[in-house]
DNA sequence: ACACAGTATCTTGCATCACAAGATACCTAC
DNA sequence: GTAGGTATCTTGTGATGCAAGATACTGTGT
């Protein structure tokens, strides 16, 4: 799979990111792994080495169920479906990017040194 | 030092942010470590520990350069001042953070499963 | 003189997490 | 059977933030 938007985009970045990322697609609707690479892509570029390893820890944790459904043209895909625990995970991370990124900007956005 | 309000906050969301945050602050005034650490202390919570590899690795890929200034109380303070090639950095890098965050944002907020 | 706190810089070892690259396997079409 | 699209998973590497501590200068209190 290649989805990606044309620029490399800093990987650091998406450090954290990616797992409210997953949470919040799977807050919508169950999905299974190639499928939500193909969604977060349109947006955010990522890869299969990440989702696999993401979602495990995902169900480690408790915050994610599986089961397995047949596909017409390929092997069984593997649906992931939120937990309790996961949902009220999503809203806990989706929180705290928000009141994260709204402090960066703040940072970056500072035009004067005076300020505060 | 200890500046940070409270949270423990996503080590992870930090990644790859504070070297924008600090070419952010340096683009206003030049500014020594410890200053740097209290500075960006005041929005998100940074270490020393981190602060100094950062300034060292900015410096090693001409981003920034340094001099020394006396202080009242205490050693020397190491003012890191951007070059050039560290304005071009800041405003680029803040660019990537604006789309990313923006990126982000569009997959969070995404309130219906029919968007696009 | 001595100890302690505040200021200031720097280093070492550790943890987390995304990625590239590849292995595996199923199905369809040629 | 060979190639390509679908789908899952693993291994090793790299980037970077942190805790903890070492170092050192200055001023204050005893």
């Amino acid at each position: 799979m290649h989805t990606n938007q044309g620029d490399p985009m800093n990987i650091q970045f998406k450090k954290g990111v990616l797992e409210i990322c997953v949470l919040s697609v799977l807050a919508h609707k169950d999905c299974y792994g190639y499928e939500l690479v193909a969604e977060i892509s349109k947006k955010i570029d990522i890869s299969e080495g990440t989702i696999y390893p993401l979602l495990h820890r995902l169900k480690d944790e408790g915050h994610v169920t599986t089961y397995l459904q047949e596909s017409a043209g390929g092997p069984p895909r593997k649906y992931y479906r939120l937990t309790e625990s996961g949902r009220k995970e999503e809203h806990e991370q989706k929180e705290e990017w928000m009141q994260f990124a709204a402090s960066v900007n703040a940072l970056l956005e500072r035009k004067n040194d005076a300020a505060e």
